[in-house]
DNA sequence: CGTCCATTTGATCAGGGTCAAGACGAGTGG
DNA sequence: CCACTCGTCTTGACCCTGATCAAATGGACG
């Protein structure tokens, strides 16, 4: 097994702050993983046995009720830490998470968890910023789903997803990763019809530029104005 | 101004593990406050000058939408911390917090917060542990707000209600602060007539006693089954 | 080329929001 | 003590958003 470089890590918004060495010591401890689209890194209920850094790739975050339903709650991007159950003060993973694309994580055991966040402050100190900010966004979609109606819903959805992932093509802003219809529905609490029939007249607009499994946006000021709802109904 | 006694928060869970001396030095910042019914411990957008606890009482947190819309984002009890934005390093409040009936809570400057982290670890580890547990609380409500109809949420809201506040009375277990139900609707993402209507539909089959500003539940279980939609709908 | 998904699109319909009006109570001031 | 007012709650009527049901189309991939 090959020796994981400092680099991989150094820069990386959890790592901030921290010595060299330390960064060494962390990796000397974690392992890294290769997860295949549509594979989970950890499942809903299980127990919480590690936790992740995405090093590359992009993942789901779900939640799926007893009926079966599925909830996504947020999709993690490279450099982000994912499965910190512990940190919660938690023993059990709350959601699932699966690949979106082809992943690579460094993976660590989840009885370090309290060594690492004892013996690296700043380390510690990130995490819960992370979880704090996981707050804001989750409390502002509360918000969201108690008081906008499904197309602003949406929109706000493709505009997080972009600002978060986006890349640049000639379309527009492109969303880095496959996403379907019923992905964006289980988003924002709809359906996957409402979904498809709100991009096709987006398109129509000129709004976006969509196909299988892909989204770009290719006028986000306009679609900005739509999900604050300030915007005469054509 | 008087002491503030040591036994006013031994005991209570963000200070669990902390020594008597310890507990003293965080007194002695704190100041004791009185918070009238309706009046705001703190403003949503404001510099979050101070955190709190509140000693007693029942205080609503809202957050009110650009276009004046609010959503209720829980409701504190006895013992629990509240504008903790600096914990999530943030300078100022996310939201408003407002009194339901008149309250008692300490407040320490928000400044203080880095040093208190640090030189009392296991109220930090505490802290962090509450704001865990809201980011569950805050997901699993997102999951309902996107999976379930009115009826379901608004029993949810009830039977967490008398769960962190109910009161035994003669007429069932009672919300023990006075509770409207434009309030209930601002909880669930609905409008007061629809909770009404839910009420004394539930009224008539005897699951609930509700007047004014007040809702009592005679039959937390038959809730419970409907707030799971496993339930003959009669 | 065939199969499997993702997507589109139409038709229908109901949950619950909106609008409107009143009833009920609690507190206030005369 | 009573009349009045204001805020809460109830209830009816109507209608719209978006879910549901159904079917067809179109890519992608083996």
């Amino acid at each position: 097994m090959s020796r994981l470089d400092r680099s991989l890590i150094a820069g990386l918004p959890p790592f901030e702050g921290m010595a060299p060495a330390d960064l060494d010591r962390m990796l000397a401890q974690a392992r890294s993983q290769r997860i295949a689209k549509d594979e989970a890194v950890f499942e809903q209920e299980d127990a919480a046995h590690a936790f992740f850094l995405l090093l590359d790739g992009h993942v789901r975050v779900i939640k799926t009720t007893p009926d079966g339903q599925q909830v996504i709650v947020r999709y993690i991007s490279p450099g982000e830490l994912l499965g910190i159950a512990h940190a919660l003060g938690r023993t059990t993973y709350p959601a699932s998470a699966v690949a979106a694309v082809d992943c690579v994580v460094l993976a660590w055991p989840g009885h370090l968890w309290p060594e690492f966040a004892a013996a690296f402050p700043n380390f510690g100190a990130n995490t819960y910023k992370t979880v704090g900010s996981r707050l804001q966004d989750t409390q502002t979609r509360v918000v969201e789903m108690a008081t906008e109606q499904v197309e602003r819903r949406v929109a706000h959805a493709l505009l997080r997803l972009i600002d978060q992932t986006g890349r640049k093509t000639e379309d527009g802003i492109l969303i880095d990763f496959p996403i379907s219809r019923q992905d964006i529905a289980e988003m924002t609490g709809t359906t996957l019809h409402t979904v498809s029939r709100l991009l096709t007249a987006w398109e129509d607009q000129g709004l976006v530029k969509s196909g299988r499994q892909k989204v770009a946006v290719t006028e986000p000021h306009h679609l900005q104005l739509l999900a604050e709802g300030r915007l005469p109904k054509s």
